[in-house]
RNA sequence: GGUUCCUUGGCCGAGUGGCUAGGCAGCGGUCUGCAAAACCGCGUACGGCGGUUCGAAUCCGCCAGGAACCUCCA
């Protein structure tokens, strides 16, 4: 391995030495969709952000188990509406489908999204419909340790007991007596002795279409319990990493510690790592607030906020810009920076394949390598390690411009470290475009077009190569003259 | 109101005490019939006011502005 990994974890706030459980092994699970809606850009950040830690634990030689949940039961809407439906049951009433229908649609769409965003599926994608028996024993555990109750057919947990015995909010770093102070107070909580008790097990309504059978009523897990049962299941009752939004960490992520600790009497989870939010206008990008824009709606360019369309890979390098712990804002400019500078690093790894080593060398590969490969072992700071790849940049190019020499064996130092961070770690990838051999026609056609303005050029009629080239550009074709030939591109 | 955090050059975004990232835009140049592209070169910024220090964007205090969580949320 070829640097110590330091991560942030929440928990200690600070950034600690990685030392998984078992040697050369991580357990990992990172909270996924809930799949009641298409993915907007500030699902794609916590996808990207572990996608990459996937990535790099993988390439420093860990087996890694990697989970990642489909939230398919739904979460309630709103309690203080008093709807009782959760997400998924809503949204099948308004558009006339079976629950498992629309969750089979968004799941579709946010599998396609992230393939489409080169995130590596995770080994084990399990689903909270999946797991309603088990779900069912966790409760029947936590009420068998005393820190639930039932009431009305409903199961919750019984927060302020645990907090005697145990402490409650030692991830978010709240107190109980503050959170007694400062909890708003909810309709329809009369069921609960105290309005920050949460749900294990929760009655359906009559309206509420998505239910499972259980010795306390009909009805559906709570919010949190899904990710404490999927992970105890697949990954042991102690794991390495758990991952997810900065928003999830209260009272999400603080729930499913305590239901751990009150089921199996110890904290399941040793790093705990959140990324933060993309924000717009300097706002959170929030289906709530309104104001995200999809992930299909960035590649297709259709939203009046969006001037222009932006790649799956345009995405992906502007979120890998920042580090995955600062918040991050959506506006055209910095997704078109983001898009003119990985379209630079593309064209190097291109020109690299291109240059011809010397007998020695003149430019420093090791160290490049090294410091890249410690900015990532740095808490995944993948913008200094993006920073020390433009260098690389500079440095093929003059390579290539003859202005440095490289030798044979760096040459070939190099290009494995470029395969290994820019695609295996950093999951760039080339996009296809029309010139890549799936349209042998345009290509033929484009070929021929390429030719009667070279031979326009040779005979100085400048006004025939530049009506093709005009022409072409009108119609979304540009042409570029380098020194190699004529390239061409569709814009 | 409580808790936590942020404020960096035109824009995005790193950086936790001295060596003062990177990208985009801009400017100058090379190349080119012209243009585009590409390449080379150029930018001493860190909200305000105090303090600590030989030295602070970086530590401390106050002030101003903004955000997240406290309710579903990635």
């Amino acid at each position: 391995m070829e640097n110590q990994l330091f991560i942030y974890n929440t928990l200690s706030r600070k950034k600690e030495e990685f030392k998984p459980l078992v040697e050369g092994k991580v357990g990992l699970y990172v909270c996924g969709p809930t799949v009641y809606s298409d993915s907007h850009l500030g699902h794609a950040r916590p996808n990207i952000t572990f996608d990459l830690l996937f990535r790099y634990l993988t390439f420093l030689g860990y087996k890694v188990r990697y989970v990642r949940n489909i939230t398919d039961v739904g979460h309630l809407e709103n309690e203080a509406e008093e709807s009782g439906e959760d997400k998924i049951g809503k949204k099948a009433r308004l558009e006339q489908l079976e629950p498992m229908e629309v969750v089979q649609k968004y799941l579709n769409s946010f599998v396609h999204n992230m393939e489409n965003l080169n995130v590596l599926p995770p080994s084990i994608e399990p689903r909270a419909s999946g797991h309603i028996i088990e779900q069912q024993q966790m409760v029947q555990e936590i009420l068998d340790n005393g820190f639930a109750y039932e009431s009305k057919g409903s199961v919750y947990f019984d927060v302020e007991k645990y907090n005697q015995k145990y402490k409650y909010g030692i991830l978010s770093g709240r107190n109980l007596d503050d959170i007694k102070t400062n909890t708003r107070e909810l309709d329809g909580q009369s069921e609960k002795k105290n309005s920050f008790d949460f749900a294990l097990w929760k009655k359906a309504s009559p309206e509420h279409i998505m239910r499972w059978p259980s010795k306390w009523s009909e009805g559906f897990p709570g919010w949190h319990l899904e990710c404490s049962v999927m992970s105890t299941k697949y990954l042991g009752e102690q794991f390495d990493i758990h991952g997810g939004g900065m928003d999830l960490t209260f009272p999400h992520h603080e729930c499913e510690i305590a239901q751990n600790v009150a089921s199996n009497g110890r904290e399941a989870v040793r790093y705990w790592m959140h990324n933060n939010m993309i924000t717009i206008n300097g706002q959170k990008m929030a289906r709530s607030l309104g104001n995200f824009i999809t992930l299909k709606e960035l590649f297709s360019g259709k939203h009046a906020m969006l001037q222009q369309a932006y790649s799956p890979m345009t995405i992906r390098f502007f979120i890998l810009q920042a580090h995955y712990r600062s918040t991050i804002d959506f506006s055209n400019e910095a997704l078109q920076a983001s898009e003119k500078g990985l379209e630079r690093l593309m064209a190097s790894v291109k020109t690299l394949g291109e240059l011809s080593p010397s007998d020695q060398s003149t430019v420093d590969v090791a160290s490049l390598k090294e410091k890249c490969f410690a900015a990532l072992s740095d808490d995944l700071n993948s913008p200094i390690a993006i920073a020390h790849l433009f260098d690389g940049v500079k440095m093929i190019n003059s390579i290539k411009a003859g202005n440095e020499k490289i030798s044979a064996s760096d040459l070939e130092e190099l290009k494995t470290f470029y395969q290994n961070i820019v695609f295996d770690v950093l999951g760039l990838k080339e996009e296809e475009t029309a010139d890549s051999g799936d349209n042998q026609a345009l290509a033929g056609a484009m070929e021929l077009l390429i030719n009667l303005r070279r031979d326009a050029k040779a005979n100085k009629d400048w006004a025939t190569a530049d009506k093709i080239r005009d022409d072409l550009s009108a119609i979304g074709i540009e042409l570029k003259d380098t020194k190699d030939g004529v390239e061409w591109s569709l814009k």
